[in-house]
DNA sequence: TTGTAAGCGTTATCAT
DNA sequence: ATGATAACGCTTACAA
């Protein structure tokens, strides 16, 4: 048996109203009066009454949906990102489509076109990786679609955006590093191209600098986010000449590839090498020893988002002038880099 | 500049014929002719085109989104199955609504709830562990809405359904301690009104049956699913007069409580102590030793569910008969429960 | 093969 | 404070 579904005439017929009244009474209009209120929102409850989303939408031309546009949605951070974005959407009556670029531009295009037909209210994007050109992000600015970018900063659009300050997150995870007296740190870097890299890079060359390291260009190996990249890197650092005693990592992945390496080479981690990671990804502090890590905050991220996007949505003042928003990152420190004083 | 939205009408002006002609040359509509088919996607394309798809979903009564309820986004288990909803779904051109449930009936129904008001097509639904009670449910199926209940089961319902085959990944595993010579097996269970827990603990109790080992209550220890809870399991079962040799865990998080307890009791793991715990999380693979677990096969379960839940809607025969899904569940043989020939 | 016209359920703009 | 009416953009009988 498939039950009936009231519309506002239903109620209207039933209380001997027009269905306006109705949807102003549901909508707390201001100029109806408390008592035909009350009676609209009775006999909606009685009838089970539930207002029809895509009408009003299509009506209002907005509808409450917001999208979400990242590369994959089972990654930790994503997924973290992601929770917390809809906990925060959904107080406001919003709900979240989700869609997966898999680091790839046509995607990311497609993506948003499918979004934009669904006349969502924003989105909220993290850029794929191969993401080099914009045009279609600049497009959704002159569409006038609200959007809140996240984690990978693109520069050359002002759109609102959360990101963790990866050059701090970096410093602080090398100064960790020097405090625990190792001097001789190496790092493993990702794509140039990317932001977060450059940024943490930076962090680290300027955390080294102030406290009179050297900055040894072989000790800094690009590579991408992988355990089987990290032992090669370890591999490389370990046969060299000048042998490093830390490493601050991008990456919990290759950071994890060069922790195998030390334990299988029986050098000790943390007494003879430093590790600190970064992204905290959920497995690392289960590791033995456990890895420190920078943590990027990534529901809170999900949040801020979320409440950004809502203001730009409701035409609130703040995010008027585009705005960045650098959340501080939280070092994690665990075992890895927490040597016993030598 | 706000570009403006092209309708249907604006073709039908621009070819001089109606918008119904457009709407079903778009459509693909049998009886248009090629020719004005051509016509028609051809200024679709010049002036940019995009269907309103909330217009649509109106007028037919139902959404081309489908909607995803799950405890928490961000458990790998239900991240991992909602990317594998996603890309099966976007193949068919629909797209996919996230809720949460942080496992409570509350948010559950409300998700339902939101989800309906949206007109989505169907539904995917994992139950939150606090439902008992399954009215919300139940009144979904008497509305005709489509649904596919995945991970939790829910046997009053004869919903179509996927899960793994709980008994046979258990059945597996204890197998696979036994013939690695380990005969003293324990087992951490969980809540025992979960039927996955329940369906582990059979397939437990089968294996050791059958191949005739003893089955003792003391050994079979019911926790949730954390580290810690691990750990206070392993104790007891260390302190225990009659002492196990390995464990079949139903939870990674409390195998792993268990492998760190053993560990720094120096218990040999795998030699003196074998370990198999279920769902191959993540960081199973690099703990050390690394843990045995039973795969879920969760990106899979995602598209099958997405699969089954657009035949539904499409009213293909298949689904006509609720059918449940089991899959095979894989066990990923590690160092945990490998052991050097005894 | 195409046109006509009504309608999906809401809301916005008049008017009263 | 409420009513009447049109419109959002699309689909679909029914006609022609």
């Amino acid at each position: 048996m498939i039950k009936k579904k009231y519309t506002i005439h239903d109620l209207a017929r039933e209380l001997d109203v027009t269905a306006s009244t109705v949807s102003r009474a549901l909508n707390d209009h201001p100029r109806i009066s408390e008592k035909t209120k009350k009676k609209v929102f009775e006999t909606a409850r009685k009838f089970g009454y539930e207002p029809n989303t895509l009408a009003s939408a299509l009506r209002r031309g907005k509808s409450n949906t917001i999208g979400i546009i990242v590369p994959f949605i089972d990654r930790s951070f994503f997924a973290s990102v992601i929770r917390g974005v809809e906990e925060e959407t959904k107080k406001a009556g919003f709900h979240v489509t989700i869609c997966q670029t898999h680091e790839k531009l046509e995607d990311e295009i497609q993506s948003i076109q499918t979004l934009l037909n669904a006349r969502v209210s924003g989105m909220i994007i993290s850029a794929a990786k191969e993401s080099t050109n914009f045009d279609h992000l600049k497009a959704l600015q002159d569409k006038g679609i609200s959007v809140v970018l996240f984690d990978r900063l693109i520069n050359s659009l002002d759109n609102c955006s959360v990101v963790i300050d990866d050059f701090l997150g970096a410093y602080k995870a090398v100064e960790h590093l020097i405090r625990q007296g190792y001097t001789r740190i190496a790092h493993f870097t990702g794509p140039e191209k990317i932001s977060i890299y450059k940024e943490r890079l930076r962090g680290y060359q300027s955390a080294l600098e102030d406290y009179k390291l050297p900055i040894n260009k072989k000790w800094i190996i690009e590579m991408n986010s992988q355990v089987s990249e990290g032992r090669k890197g370890i591999c490389r650092l370990l046969k060299g000449k000048q042998r490093p005693d830390a490493l601050f990592s991008s990456s919990d992945f290759s950071a994890l590839g060069a922790l195998q390496v030390l334990k299988e080479q029986n050098i000790s981690v943390p007494d003879e090498f430093g590790i600190v990671g970064f992204s905290n990804e959920p497995f690392t502090q289960y590791l033995d020893p456990s890895l420190s890590s920078v943590d990027q905050n990534s529901n809170k991220m999900g949040h801020i988002a979320a409440k950004l996007l809502m203001e730009q949505i409701n035409g609130d003042t703040m995010s008027d002038i585009a705005q960045k928003i650098y959340l501080k990152p939280e070092l994690m420190i665990r075992q890895s880099s927490k040597r016993s004083k030598t």
